[in-house]
DNA sequence: TATGATGATTTCCA
DNA sequence: TGGAAATCATCATA
């Protein structure tokens, strides 16, 4: 007697009509000569089952064997998925619709708006920011220094850019074979266990899930490392530059030969950052601050002020014997000469 | 590396 | 709203 033909006689009286967990279809029609053999089929496999761990592994092995040639095994598979499906599967179905997480969301639209993710855009808003930030400061010879180093930030973002994306890429590729992997592993495995299409695709979401959150780990260092790349490009006083010599002795001529009033009127201010090549706010800031430190340490702008004195005197005589006008930006104040190198506010500053 | 110089920012006031 | 004053942060130099 063969394998199966033993395993098909023997093992007899089990029956499956009336098993709770047997849909109603498996359980129509086992009346007749016909149906008592397809249950005592059933009884017979089941019981095999049962039994097969107390056994030795060859003899598992060969009841294996047999077990999956069994004629009835696919309609048993059948139903034991069936039975899988409507229970524990739909259960874990339904606690497995979950809403899209809000901070993966943040993460995609800051990184797409930085122009990490995404078509490449050259460099998203931050880089706008950037090229903004060194038109508004741009000094005399800074100019050319905020394009490098506007270039510098472009330069890094892409590299942070071309990280994220390599980075991505070995995830997505990883996530992808071990995909295949355990696809190929479940069917492999369906033939000795029922295991539904259902469930391997179950199973493939929690990969993706768990490399998923694998990528959200990326996507918020990336949004970090842009974050510091950002404030360090975009951190004013941080890039504080001097104003070069040039620019410094225009103001400072302006201010000493306009000592007694050193407040220069908006055209004169927008003459003035014209000429240093800076901006009108700049030209504010640096009036206030020399107003101030000025007045708080005359004694040591004495030299610098007799300095400014001496130079304009010599432009000055210079300029009447060739008939022509200081340089200096005219205000509806200036005094058109030099006070004494003291200050002797005539307005604000006491 | 400490220190002064200096450009920028913030807060307050007239 | 412009300016004074205080403060911050960086630069430049000894």
């Amino acid at each position: 007697m063969d394998e199966q033909t033993r395993l098909m006689h023997s093992h007899s009286g089990v029956g499956m009509a009336g098993h709770p967990g047997l849909p109603q279809h498996m359980q129509e029609g086992t009346g007749g000569t016909d149906g008592d053999g397809r249950k005592q089929d059933i009884g017979d496999i089941l019981q095999q089952i049962m039994t097969i761990t107390d056994q030795s592994l060859d003899e598992a092995q060969a009841r294996k064997h047999a077990l999956n040639c069994h004629r009835m095994k696919p309609a048993l598979f059948n139903v034991l998925c069936e039975i899988k499906e409507k229970t524990v599967l739909s259960i874990r179905g339904a606690q497995e619709e979950e809403p899209p997480d809000p901070q993966l969301m943040r993460l995609d639209n800051m990184l797409l708006a930085e122009g990490v993710s995404g078509p490449e855009k050259g460099g998203g808003s931050a880089a706008a920011a950037v090229a903004a930030a060194a038109a508004a400061s741009g000094g005399v010879g800074v100019g050319a220094e905020n394009t490098t180093e506007h270039s510098d930030y472009r330069a890094k973002l892409t590299q942070i850019r071309q990280i994220y994306h390599t980075e991505l890429e070995k995830y997505e590729q990883a996530c992808n074979e071990f995909t295949t992997h355990v696809m190929n592993l479940l069917r492999e495995q369906s033939r000795t266990r029922p295991i539904s299409p259902k469930e391997i695709e179950r199973m493939v979401n929690i990969i993706h899930r768990k490399f998923s959150s694998i990528q959200m780990q990326l996507k918020q260092s990336t949004c970090e490392a842009v974050m510091i790349l950002r404030s360090r490009f975009l951190d004013a006083r941080r890039k504080r530059r001097n104003f070069n010599k040039q620019a410094t002795e225009i103001l400072n001529e302006y201010f000493y030969s306009h000592l007694s009033n050193p407040y220069p009127s908006e055209e004169a201010k927008e003459e003035l950052a014209k000429k240093c090549a800076i901006t009108v706010a700049q030209v504010s800031n640096w009036f206030g601050n020399k107003r101030i430190r000025y007045k708080k340490n005359i004694g040591k702008f004495q030299e610098e002020a007799n300095m400014y004195a001496a130079r304009t005197a010599v432009n000055a005589a210079n300029a009447s014997s060739h008939g022509s006008q200081a340089n200096s930006p005219s205000t509806p104040n200036s005094a058109g000469g030099y006070p004494s190198p003291c200050y002797q506010s005539d307005r604000r500053i006491q």
